[in-house]
RNA sequence: GGGCGGGUGGUGAAAUGGCAAACACGCAAGGUUUAGGACCUUGUGCCGCAAGGCUUGAGGGUUCAAGUCCCUCCCCGCCCACCA
């Protein structure tokens, strides 16, 4: 063991004195932009998984500033939220001191792990002067009418009493809490992300994210091609408006179904004769939770609407209409025309009610016969029994069927308005006041930030209103428009907020005149690489996009894409691979980690455990490989390096481990570089002396990983000068070749030698070594050889 | 049901179509210590005394050569989930 305690506190002050970390505004090299996630500040400290995706980031930062980068690798705090608020609750104390109790340990943490931030920039989204542009953003999304007010159903907590955007709600369960669901009519405030939702698909092509990052997005956005077609009831005005993918199959539409909450059932209920049983069925899923429902799993309910009739406007035939929770009210037009022969939903549902199913869809050419159906056919074909339609290729028949019923095309979105509004204290007041005269007003730009009040209790009401409802003389306010009185708007915004935007703010963090300065905006964005979680893919990650892409549409940022690259690291898991969690009792603290082992040894391990974009579950042990690794280092480092000294084998060995662990680094394969590292060492553990030269490059190439003992050893070793100011070294093409290689002599493809020859043999002259070959010529016997096969530098292979 | 990952020793895992198991953990034996989660050496996929044979979830195929490419299937993890 090394004395790596002494050494990781020297090493961390000292360069908080030299600023080696700190990015510098305008400089002329080129820059370069890290960013990881700024995690929020719970109680419980810094988590395993932080330091994996910080120590990545580290790693990449450290080699850039050594490729002659001005890197700007920042972080801060992201402290809005709702733990805050419930241990504010259950205790008392302000979230505003527990989060500086929190962030404190954070940034003791963070350091003692040597991450190289520059802490000149540290944000935090609680912090007034940072709030100010998260509200001043919002104000700007409203001017342009894409923050707006609605009154709708939505996703509510009974158990945290908050309302949840759909990314939310998980299986029906509150993200956070696990509580199922309800659904509530309330006033929510909302943002018009599906208006970018084309763009935010768009380009992705022009960023460098993880294949799955993309898709993911690509999933969640959900866009599909339809029509919109309208099916008129008979004797009635109204029409029963529906979006479809297949519009193709419109012949073969026997029934129709509407959402139990579509408004039209209500409105039609003079007509429907069944009117009780239709009542009680919509009452009844009403009462279902999302669980119930799941559970139920493919087993499809309904009631026929008795007395209604829809007419198929393409071959004017009446069918039957139905309520049924399968349709969804908040997805296309919450009404469906249903085609059972080529939907396996509605296939099963008309099976349950006896409907009949119509093929008009066969797959085979017009001319051959349509096989029976037992299941839906959902692919492709000819239409069927779909009058002058017959014949046609089901792709081409889409537009022409829409057309001859007047239909239109139609553009859906998986994705719906983000619900903007949450009713608690620890977040950011919506910056809007209502007036009984002048309706809703936006606060004046020049009041906010709108800053939290001091109140006594946090605790969320049970009407669904926010705590800050109660603190009368803030909510009671002059309207900026007219003076009368008015009152303030009471809900906060969701967590996600001061997330969507932060990485502007480091590049100006203490601008108090706009949310960035536009020249250092325009010098370090965008984000080269970002690295973070893959569970934040379709919150986070989307939402800051879409909010970075509406600042640059409004001029104040210059990029419409924020991040370049974008990476994602795996979970680091439990002991038993279980997620690591408190009730389950297999946290592991990263502080007692670097009391036993050094910070140097958890980092080296955490990149080390395995491939860096999997889960892994920790392993203790694991970490003694990683600080004998380091304790060897060091022995080596006192004892064995000379100067003046030459190890062309060693040379060469050097040149082979700076290029693997150069290209593992960018490539994000660690645990690969970190093995590269350890066979150099093991190489020069085999030999009495290292060269001082060839030990230092090794140095320089381990410092990212290990910046607290390279950079001790690399005093030591008589240099004046901070290691990390050291250029990462260059590997040498020509050294790399070596003038001998291990022919692998095969017969049948089957190894049968292993010989020494001379780098660049041909194929006679490999030929007529591997023939000298006794084993060789044995397996050969007598037989004729039919074939050879020769791989330069690597086999020949005797087919017979 | 859909999407995305996976399946290789006792464990974490490596492997541009070209010696499967690098590196590390663990284990075993020996040494050195004996306050050690210390250190050093050797060994370590399976069968076999050996020559040799077998081995990457299962089965087929392509190839001189397959963990890697193609087809059929099984299993596990994560995310989403009645999205028309």
């Amino acid at each position: 063991m090394y004395p790596f305690s002494k050494i990781e506190k020297k090493w961390q002050k000292r360069w908080d004195q030299l600023g080696s970390n700190k990015a510098q505004n305008f400089s002329k090299k080129p820059k370069y932009y890290a960013l990881v996630e700024f995690p929020y500040p719970s109680g419980d400290g810094l988590h395993t998984g932080h330091v994996r995706s910080y120590t990545a980031m580290d790693v990449i930062a450290r080699k850039r500033r050594m490729e002659g980068y001005n890197v700007l690798y920042p972080i801060g705090w992201d402290a809005f939220g709702l733990p805050t608020e419930n241990y504010a609750i259950k205790t008392g104390i302000h979230p505003k001191i527990v989060t500086r109790k929190n962030t404190d340990t954070f940034r003791r943490q963070l350091r003692a792990l040597g991450f190289s931030f520059d802490w000149d920039r540290e944000v935090n989204t609680t912090d007034p002067d940072y709030y100010k542009w998260t509200q001043w953003i919002f104000l700007q999304f409203y001017k342009k009418g894409l923050a707006y007010k609605a009154r709708m159903p939505i996703n509510w907590c009974p158990s945290c009493k908050i309302g949840l955007a759909n990314e939310e709600v998980i299986a029906g369960r509150c993200e956070r809490c696990g509580t199922v669901v309800e659904q509530k009519e309330k006033e929510q405030w909302l943002l018009r992300i599906t208006k970018y939702a084309d763009r935010l698909l768009d380009d992705l092509n022009t960023v460098d994210y993880l294949d799955k990052i993309k898709t993911q997005q690509v999933n969640w956005i959900g866009r599909s091609e339809g029509a919109e077609i309208e099916f008129s009831i008979k004797g009635c005005k109204d029409k029963i408006s529906v979006f479809t993918t297949r519009p193709d199959t419109l012949f073969g539409a026997t029934y129709m179904v509407l959402a139990p909450e579509h408004k039209l059932v209500a409105a039609m209920k003079n007509e429907i004769s069944n009117w009780r049983e239709v009542k009680s069925y919509i009452t009844k899923t009403s009462d279902k939770s999302e669980e119930e429902r799941i559970a139920e799993g493919k087993e499809k309910t309904g009631v026929e609407l008795k007395g209604i009739k829809a007419i198929n406007p393409a071959n004017k035939k009446e069918v039957p209409v139905f309520v049924a929770d399968y349709v969804l009210v908040s997805y296309g037009t919450g009404a469906i025309m249903a085609v059972p022969a080529h939907d396996r939903r509605d296939w099963e549902f008309a099976k349950k009610h006896k409907l009949p199913a119509v093929m008009v869809i066969c797959p085979n050419y017009p001319d051959k016969t349509c096989p029976v159906l037992r299941e839906a056919y959902v692919g492709d074909g000819f239409l069927v029994g779909s009058g002058k339609f017959d014949g046609t290729p089901s792709e081409k028949a889409k537009w022409e069927v829409t057309k001859f019923v007047g239909g239109r095309k139609r553009v859906q979105y998986h994705l719906r308005d983000w619900i903007f509004s949450r009713q608690h204290y620890w977040g950011e007041p919506i910056p809007i006041i209502f007036c009984a005269k002048c309706g809703e007003v936006p606060v004046p730009e020049k009041d906010l930030p709108v800053k939290l009040p001091e109140v006594k209790k946090y605790q969320p009401t049970s009407t669904g209103e926010s705590p800050l409802s109660s603190v009368k003389n803030w909510v009671n306010v002059k309207c900026p428009v007219c003076g009368g009185p008015a009152k303030r708007e009471t809900d906060t915004m969701p967590n996600w907020a001061g997330s969507s935007w932060y990485f502007l703010r480091y590049t100006d963090p203490d601008n108090k005149k706009v949310l960035a300065d536009p020249k250092k905006l325009k010098y370090w964005m965008p984000v080269d690489w970002y690295n973070g979680g893959m569970e934040h893919t379709t919150l986070h990650l989307l939402y800051s996009r879409f909010w970075n892409k509406f600042l640059y549409d409004i001029g104040v940022v210059p990029f419409s894409e924020p991040y370049k690259k974008r990476t994602s690291q795996g979970m680091v898991l439990g002991r038993g691979g279980e997620k690591m969690s408190k009730s389950k009792g297999n946290v592991v603290n990263p502080d007692s980690v670097v009391k036993t082992f050094g910070a140097d040894t958890l980092r080296l391990y955490e990149m080390f455990m395995g491939p860096f974009d999997q889960a892994i579950p920790w392993d203790e042990k694991g970490l003694n490989g990683c600080s004998r690794f380091l304790g060897r280092v060091w022995e080596m480092a006192q004892k064995r390096v000379a100067k003046k000294i030459t190890n062309p084998d060693l040379e060469r060995a050097l040149n082979k481990t700076v290029k693997k662990v150069g290209n593992d680094i960018e490539s994000m394969s660690f645990n690969t570089a970190v093995s590269a590292l350890m066979i150099f060492s093991n190489d020069c553990y085999r030999v009495e002396t290292i060269p001082l030269e060839v030990w230092k490059k090794f140095l320089i190439i381990l410092a990212p990983f290990a910046p607290h003992i390279t950079e001790e050893l690399w005093e030591r070793a008589g240099n004046k000068k901070s290691i990390n100011l050291e250029k990462w070294p260059v590997y040498n093409e020509k050294l790399l070749k070596e003038d001998k290689f291990e022919l692998l002599v095969q017969v049948n493809g089957r190894l049968r030698a292993v010989i020494l020859a001379k780098t660049g043999i041909n194929e006679d002259g490999a030929k007529d070594l591997a023939l000298r070959n006794e084993n060789v010529k044995t397996q050969l016997g007598t037989r004729r050889v039919k074939k050879v096969v020769f791989v330069p530098n690597r086999l020949i292979n005797f087919v017979v």
